[in-house]
DNA sequence: TGTATCGAACTCAAATTTGAGTATAATAAG
DNA sequence: CTTATTATACTCAAATTTGAGTTCGATACA
């Protein structure tokens, strides 16, 4: 979140709710988790560290309503942002796709249950895409290539995984996705000694 | 890391240190982001809630170390294991690898410092895979189907992902990546008439 | 004219994750 | 035989995220 904030001000002062704007206006909260909490924390941490600084301060019509802050980088938050980008590209890439982490476990589920699930993620699958797309055709030719690139690598792996998904149904009606550990008599010989290694599944 | 939990303990009873133990055996840990702080947390959550329950409690030598407890899964835990199951595959897939995050941002970096993480996370890829490969090869035909399904799965995204850093590799270093937003005069006129729609870049 | 909903602009407690630390036994290395 | 590392089995404060709620003005609708 910090990253996105700081990104952010890079271009230009903004107040906190201008960066939501900016965030939903370009497409990232369809592709990232972003909550408007996080936000507000994110600004609030920066400010403390005197990574960003107040710009200036508006009065807002209405009685006890709260002013909005309009917020500018600092130079010690210049090169933060840049240390801050070059972590985030050091990072492991786990792949969190929540279908994903279920799969060692939908043996412990039920099909009629399972199935219905794994079609509503290619729905949304092709949802995402359909967006993304239109994204790109109303803005890309005015974003910066990075944008892009960002939003092309989404589509790119919703396509995967898209027929990732497609794979999986075909596992979960074959019902190979709902067994078990294979025990032929051969198999669990070699297994029992193989389990002290590597615990017992 | 509830499900984890539940999962884990729908094979048998286990201590946290155990289902700890599993997840690493099973490599889960290269794949996915589970802190040994979250898993107590999550076991003392679950066992509030009435999900799991103590089996037994061992007596572990030393004086004044805690004794371990094992753990059953209730009945109650069992519906609740499939309830979270499938809210887990209801969930929202995010793509949420961190040079994906970090790409709107690139351009306000430097391309020397940008090129070598990417080289480095191509080899983390590569590493990734080569180990996810050696669990199939070790243990692939013990595993129950859903388990190989998601290393296959891990593995089959990396791949892609493989692919996209080299593309990313060969924009940054044709300056693509670097670029700003593209202001031909024509383009600017339509440019500020949408920016209101969607906020400045 | 009343009401219903939408958008702006946050706030906040509670839930959860993170990262680092602790203590002891067992094993390995010199 | 002494020291160093590794493995066991956690604990805990601090950081962060989550999700729901708030307040007021403006616009839409009946």
């Amino acid at each position: 979140m910090r990253l996105f904030v700081l990104g952010l001000l890079m271009e230009g002062d903004k107040h906190p709710y201008e960066i939501r704007q900016t965030i939903k206006a370009r497409g990232w909260n369809e592709a990232f988790k972003l909550r408007d909490g996080s936000l507000y924390y994110a600004v609030d941490q920066l400010r403390d560290d005197g990574l960003i600084e107040a710009a200036e301060v508006v009065p807002v019509p209405g009685d006890n309503r709260p002013d909005k802050t309009i917020f500018r980088i600092t130079d010690a938050g210049q090169s933060a942002f840049q240390k801050l980008l070059y972590e985030q590209m050091r990072q492991n890439a786990y792949p969190q796709h929540p279908v994903l982490m279920a799969l060692p476990f939908v043996r412990h589920g039920q099909v009629d249950a399972v199935l219905p699930l794994l079609e509503a993620q290619i729905a949304n699958c092709d949802a995402r895409q359909e967006r993304l797309n239109e994204v790109l055709e109303m803005k890309g030719e005015y974003l910066p290539g990075g944008s892009v690139k960002m939003i092309e690598g989404i589509i790119r792996f919703s396509q995967i995984e898209r027929q990732w998904l497609e794979q999986l149904i075909a596992s979960a009606q074959s019902g190979e996705l709902f067994e078990g550990p294979k025990w032929t008599p051969e198999l669990l010989d070699a297994y029992t000694k193989k389990m002290a290694e590597w615990g017992h599944d």
